[in-house]
DNA sequence: ATCACAAAATGAACGGAATTCATTTAGTAT
DNA sequence: ATACTAAATGAATTCCGTTCATTTTGTGAT
């Protein structure tokens, strides 16, 4: 019912996933301190009794610490609560104290996810410099976490502060470029459609444009993608990803005041 | 295993599943008509006994046709097994005689949807306005199934008879328009991710950059979010969408020989 | 014709997932 | 002290995709 924001102001652009004090108001004593910083991972059969710990075992930090090492080692299909509450050592029941649903979880990881894009060319370089930057970072970091692309589309930035962050960087960043103010969403917009929509591209497997037996029925197509083959790049997304950031770059950027 | 098109023949009367010729790849008209006719209803207490039944009451047509009405009835959440072998009159394990998976389901179910994507203007018009029309088709029509959209873009062409068969036309209007071969994958690529991308826009809530409390600390773009409220545009995902989308055709446009 | 086998249905499981609920224990505010 | 809230356990619920044994029907080979 609450739906507080992650929020907590601190984490700028550098922040370690894993253990990372959350500089909480609240205390903790030294032993419990310890535990809290150890690695969240499950350890021997530590018998928790039923009823409220001593010592709080979850917070939000480590509950996106764990979600994201559990990601990381068994991929999405592994992220369930089930994995989630073992690898946190406590049951699953226990993370909705913390957290609504699993789709709360993965905002969480969103939003600290966002954080690691690099909106640092915007205060410093040319527009388009920036703009290149901030996109292949955005890229790279979704590239490697789609499944969460659907929940980024159609969350309210009000639920994530991170996010809401990096649009701020960003917007500045347009708005010092000279671009008029009615259009500085819309193009924001654009871009990070076509960010998201690359990111799976990245994902994609090689042969995923191989016509198979209907090649012959196809000769435009499977000669273009032939051709394609024969430049060997070594990553054909990152040719499409260049190509379109940089018609959208130019297209853009020509709308400037 | 077959990976056989769900296109087929004439259904009504007793036929063979599976026979019927091949229509060339240019062809795509097919599944519309067998699903317009085919109503797939469950009916009044049919009760069947076990058994193969005299007439066969699955196909593939059939199928997607149920699936379609299913998600354009209840939504993506309604679309389940036991919902769609409800809605067929069927018990779900039936359904496994023709699918290997509920993927394989939203593999029919995408690859009727991209025969509605309308690629008549590659055949008749300029190359700008036959990728606009094209570009808007198929984001109009993926922006009511995003779900799909995860699966299309890992999705082997050779698995999507008709994907391919959009795909070939498409090439064939951009070698037409003068696109040096190694580079038209890599500009439909381009589209397709911001198409895609674009897509979701549609679904986004229309409060998705409302900055609530952050409002303060957030002036740029907050200013910017208002300025654009400010023209009063009845659907800004259209915004966004014919910025990027001009972008990329002149961007993409420039490189022809 | 016969016979073996494939195809297409039923119905009863199975296992895994998210979530909820009653209960227990610990802290906090009145 | 008392009441309320917070944070944990553990058992149960519900739903979903999928599998399996079984039954019935069609088909191709002999």
């Amino acid at each position: 019912m609450p739906a507080v924001p992650a929020a907590s102001g601190s984490t700028t652009l550098g922040n370690t996933p894993g253990g990372a004090a959350p500089a909480d108001a609240a205390q903790r004593d030294v032993a419990q301190r310890d535990v809290a910083q150890r690695a969240p991972k499950a350890e021997a059969g530590g018998k928790r009794r039923a009823g409220r710990p001593v010592a709080a075992v979850l917070d939000k930090a480590g509950l996106t610490a764990a979600a994201l090492q559990l990601i990381e080692r068994k991929g999405y299909d592994g992220l369930t609560m089930a994995a989630l509450a073992r690898s946190l050592n406590v049951a699953p029941s226990a993370l909705y104290n913390h957290v609504e649903s699993k789709r709360d979880v993965l905002l969480l990881v969103e939003d600290h996810l966002t954080a690691l894009v690099d909106v640092s060319a915007f205060s410093s370089g040319p527009w388009e410099e920036a703009v290149r930057k901030w996109a292949w970072s955005y890229r790279d970091v979704f590239s490697r976490h789609t499944p969460l692309i659907p929940v980024i589309a159609v969350l309210p930035v009000t639920d994530a502060p991170q996010t809401l962050a990096m649009y701020e960087t960003v917007s500045a960043g347009f708005r010092d470029a000279g671009f008029p103010a009615g259009r500085i969403v819309s193009s924001i917009v654009a871009l990070e459609s076509f960010i998201f929509g690359s990111a799976y591209d990245v994902t994609a497997p090689a042969d995923i444009f191989d016509s198979g037996s209907m090649a012959e029925a196809t000769p435009s197509f499977t000669g273009a993608v032939r051709s394609l083959a024969t430049q060997g790049h070594a990553n054909p997304a990152n040719v499409a990803f260049t190509l379109g950031l940089e018609a959208l770059i130019s297209g853009l950027g020509a709308l400037r005041q």
